[in-house]
DNA sequence: AATGAATGAGTCTTCATTCAT
DNA sequence: CATGAATGAAGACTCATTCAT
């Protein structure tokens, strides 16, 4: 008998959620959300696979909620981009560094959802607007800026910031198949894409 | 009756298996290696359900088909790689060229490949072995030669190659994803790519 | 604390089996036993699902308890059984009044338990041994001692008790299939049966 | 490659539906539509589960193909309406007698579609409207005209009509009940349902 | 007594694959 | 070679029932 708004209720709802979407990320992530059985994962969280049923409406609902659990992670870059005042390149340093950890944390979730979003086209959309087009906006917004006040070249903007984050969409590819080199080389990455996208490959004095 | 060897068989049975791949690429570009299903494939290549099973081995088979034709598409661009006496930036815009065009005709493919691949473990491997690795390394080793002659800075090539490749397959995944400013403004790609990679963000005079 | 036969506790407990019941028979009319759940039944008598198994002992059992309750009811009749002395006709159409009147209260409970028990062999004999060929001898018989009065034609007591069951019947069922005229002329039914079975249907003075 | 009009292949279709549905009726009938399988209604035909599907949509399909097939029978009793001229009496054993048979070629699946019928609102609507309204609807014309040539009784046309329809839906309830007297005595119904309905139970120069 | 989360057996349905024609 | 009906294994999901609190 505790009432809806019950919080201690609500701790435990949302603990055993994550049991399970923690067990789903990883099925996912190894076997693909088609060939992930709930069986698997139920027997992953610990739990009967009806139990999963309490807490999700269904096998597609998991996915759902692991982009949700994705999107509460990234709210935390919005401070970020108010940071105008500082060093360009610092900038984009410090938020490359941002997106390669966030990258490797959410790498099982991301590979859980990545595939299986490029093949439904509701999730896609779901995704692509949640997730991709709102970091892809508040990067536009900070690039547009940083043309304004002369610190960036007047590039197209919309499409330079689309390159550049799907570079980090690519990474996260080359990661899912296994490339050594990105794996290997991961904490070198921020300094080295600063460096190809803001500096340029170009040699200096050259030419 | 004919024999194996016989031109005219072959041909046809070519002929056949490419009239299969195409409705396949087709069938699971739109809705997935898993929710494609081999009565779809073979309504849409108008030919029979067990006809498919004359030319393929299994439903994976007809992934790996067409990871093969792809493949094939990719031999053209080995000439390419020998291109050394000509201006850097020059030829980093024609590769992108070339690729951003590949990128157009093998859309479908690619679609129909690309999620299945990050999600079943042998097709990764094979996939990553033929397909990307390959052309890594092909890359991989004209940045070396450049760094080697001055035109380029001396980064990490290999890393800075997975870099430029990630860019690549990341923008193929914002294609997919349906992003407007990309499907919109690809042929642009090219140019801004080379500015971006080649010459830096940073505003010309800058700091 | 209580002993068992504590009649406070007897009659909550009277009270609860009731309020699960007719939460039960709105359910099970309206859904169907098979397609009602447990959890639907609990949340329309405002208690848990767990409850409903301290009072019954499995689903089965609830349409079980609907129908003794029905046949509590139907005891009342009996009394009826002995007015013999009366007019025969007068005494039929307040007969089928009453049938009339009862399929009316307890249409929800009929309208739950008729279609599983024409499905389930064991409420079926149950059904039957209880509430139908309860009736059907006791109408038999009152025709039986009709006919040797003089008052009614000689035929086959048995069966034409059975076919005027029979009508009653299936004037529920045309109510549960929603027949119009079967619902809004309710009313005038008792007065019409005893017209058609009793007086005929041929015209008077026919022939 | 076979036209789809080939009418070899729509016989043997037809065949197959059939012979899924003489099972899936044998089925419902002994276990009722939701205890029944599938897999037991495809051992029952001698095929494989999934071949039911090649042929039905869904199980309850089945329950639709089995109300459609009852439907086709009925279409014979249309031409038996026009039989006014003869004689009132004869005319209703003569109804009765058709009825009669039909229930019992038909039992098995009127038992089996019935119950269901009475708990699904589509089905519901779909059955009263197909089988029974229409039977009503013939029954009462031929009722009313009867009435004005001054052969029956001038009672409620459209009430009376549902009365003689319910006595038979009832009948047939009693038939799946298990009433031995109903069952046995099966064959001398029609005239006893004359002499109740058409005479009426009032014993000749009574009062 | 009341609760309701957890359970897992049971079923419909899908679909890749086979094979007789 | 082509066909497509038949197959049956596999899996998502439901829900009556239990039992620790």
């Amino acid at each position: 008998m505790f009432s809806d708004q019950d919080p201690i209720r609500q701790q435990l709802i949302e603990a055993r959620r994550n049991q399970i979407l923690d067990a789903a990320a990883s099925v996912f992530a190894e076997e693909g959300f088609h060939r992930a059985t709930t069986k698997e994962i139920a027997s992953r969280a610990g739990i009967a696979e009806g139990t999963i049923y309490n807490y999700f409406e269904s096998k597609d609902d998991l996915l759902i909620g692991l982009m949700s659990r994705l999107a509460e992670l990234e709210t935390l870059d919005d401070e970020l981009t108010e940071a105008l005042q500082g060093d360009a390149r610092d900038f984009f340093v410090a938020m490359f560094r941002r997106r390669v950890e966030h990258m490797v944390e959410g790498q099982e979730t991301l590979q859980a959802i990545l595939p299986e979003v490029l093949v439904n086209a509701d999730l896609r959309e779901r995704y692509y607007q949640r997730y991709v087009l709102r970091i892809a906006e508040m990067l536009e917004q900070y690039v547009r800026t940083r043309i304004e006040l002369g610190h960036i070249r007047p590039v197209d903007a919309s499409l330079a910031t689309r390159a550049v984050q799907a570079m980090f969409v690519g990474l996260l590819v080359l990661r899912i198949l296994g490339d050594e080199t990105v794996v290997e080389r991961w904490e070198t990455l921020p300094e080295l894409l600063a460096t190809i996208i803001f500096d340029g490959l170009r040699a200096e004095g050259g030419e």
